[in-house]
DNA sequence: TCTGGGGTCCTAGGACCC
DNA sequence: TCTGGGGTCCTAGGACCC
């Protein structure tokens, strides 16, 4: 089964905001959840059903969906509520099952499979539980069914709000078929745009391509393609979600910068988020990569691998330095961000003769230190003084 | 005041090695 | 007599997902 939270921003906005005595539901008029225009982050993050048949469409511009529906409700996100409320959804989940897999902060796939013997049929049973999660936790969900994850994924996204449905092997023709090619789930903007000028414009259409005529355009992926139009998936359920491959911030300023000075302040700034995370998680990083988006929203990254895994802020931060150095072309930067891969448990240091390692250690343990009166105190107790806005006052 | 942020996976090309 | 083939690692970029 796959488990889909309905709109899930803007209905957790929606009930904290009847929570805290506001008169509307906003489920019901014209509402997005968007992000802050004057910022530069004014993009459509969530819908709501009269918002959706006017046209709008997550991820387009603020902008763009105003001129859509002139009269539009925008309420900001709040990242805080929505990991409480996906909280809550998951730990209801799994008093049936501890057989979870958690796609995102909305969805998550459960395997049934295991726990029919205990609650039943299938479909009786997703009716029950969407049920049980509107009358405990206040939202709606859509519960896909299927005989792999894949057919379970494309069986919620049917008809929305509030709804089961089952994409079994044998509704694959008639329920998964007709649809529009761009809808198969892997298949983006730019694999449909190409499918169409191949005149495969169905599922239906790609399920029953030749594969030696599809290989041609598509080499390796071409295989799997098909499966998935067929509805086949061997993938399983994994309960034990992963360690994250990679941390990475970025953020998109809210005016372009021009100086290699600003630039540094703002990966300073980034620095101290990601190694704080990268800390939290007891990983060390040996890959350093730093994104830039120019003004003309052309995104480019330089990269490096360190010969010791490093958890040490001003290490990654004079590593970010170096990278910029390098790949900044002196034009006008919209985003800076940054991303810490190739993870590991421990950094097994590989002394270098040249390295002063006591000195290593001492900033080790400075930096836990930092962290710990962050973590007691918050997160403007300490920063750099490069990152202070009274550098004169300073000591 | 048009266009976010956090992820994963894949591919192509170059360096390097035997 | 102009110049292979297989493999790994690294980097940059892109597609896709929510």
């Amino acid at each position: 089964m796959h488990i889909d939270v309905n709109s899930a921003f803007l209905s957790w906005t929606a009930i904290d905001l009847l929570n805290n005595g506001f008169g509307k539901d906003i489920r019901e008029e014209y509402a997005v959840i968007s992000g802050d225009e004057s910022k530069r982050h004014g993009i459509v993050l969530a819908k709501s059903d009269k918002a959706k048949q006017k046209g709008i469409i997550t991820g387009e511009s603020l902008y763009n969906a105003r001129r859509k529906c002139p009269n539009l409700n925008v309420y900001a996100p709040d990242y805080h509520l929505y990991e409480e409320m996906s909280d809550c959804l998951f730990k209801l989940l799994s008093t049936y099952t501890p057989d979870i897999e958690i796609l995102s902060i909305d969805e998550c796939f459960i395997d049934y499979t295991k726990i029919k013997k205990l609650y039943g049929d299938e479909i009786a049973f997703a009716h029950k539980l969407k049920d049980k999660i509107k009358q405990e936790l206040g939202f709606t969900v859509n519960i896909g069914i299927g005989n792999n994850k894949l057919c379970a994924k494309m069986a919620s996204d049917f008809q929305k709000p509030d709804k089961v449905h089952t994409l079994y092997q044998h509704e694959v023709k008639a329920k998964l078929w007709p649809l529009p090619i761009n809808e198969l789930y892997g298949i983006g903007k730019k694999t449909s745009e190409k499918l169409i000028t191949l005149n495969i414009k169905t599922i239906g259409d790609l399920a029953n391509i030749d594969y030696n005529f599809l290989y041609k355009y598509f080499k390796n992926q071409a295989a799997s393609m098909i499966e998935s139009a067929n509805g086949i998936d061997h993938s399983l359920v994994i309960s034990n979600s992963l360690p994250p491959k990679g941390i990475s911030h970025s953020i998109t300023l809210e005016r372009d910068l021009t100086t290699k000075e600003e630039i540094y302040e703002v990966l300073q700034m980034i620095v101290e988020r990601v190694a704080i995370s990268l800390r939290k998680q007891h990983k060390y990083a040996y890959v350093v990569v730093v994104n830039l988006k120019n003004q003309f929203f052309k995104s480019y990254s330089h990269q490096v691998k360190l010969k010791n895994a490093t958890n040490i802020t001003n290490e990654i931060f004079e590593t970010t330095k170096r990278l910029l150095d390098e790949m900044w072309k002196n034009e006008p930067i919209r985003l800076v961000g940054i991303r810490l891969d190739s993870l590991v448990d421990s950094d097994h240091y590989q002394q270098s003769l040249f390295e002063d390692v006591v000195d290593r250690e001492k900033q080790k343990k400075l930096e836990e230190v930092i962290d710990n009166l962050k973590s007691k105190y918050g997160h403007h107790i300490i920063k750099p003084a490069a990152l202070s806005k009274n550098k004169k006052k300073m000591n």
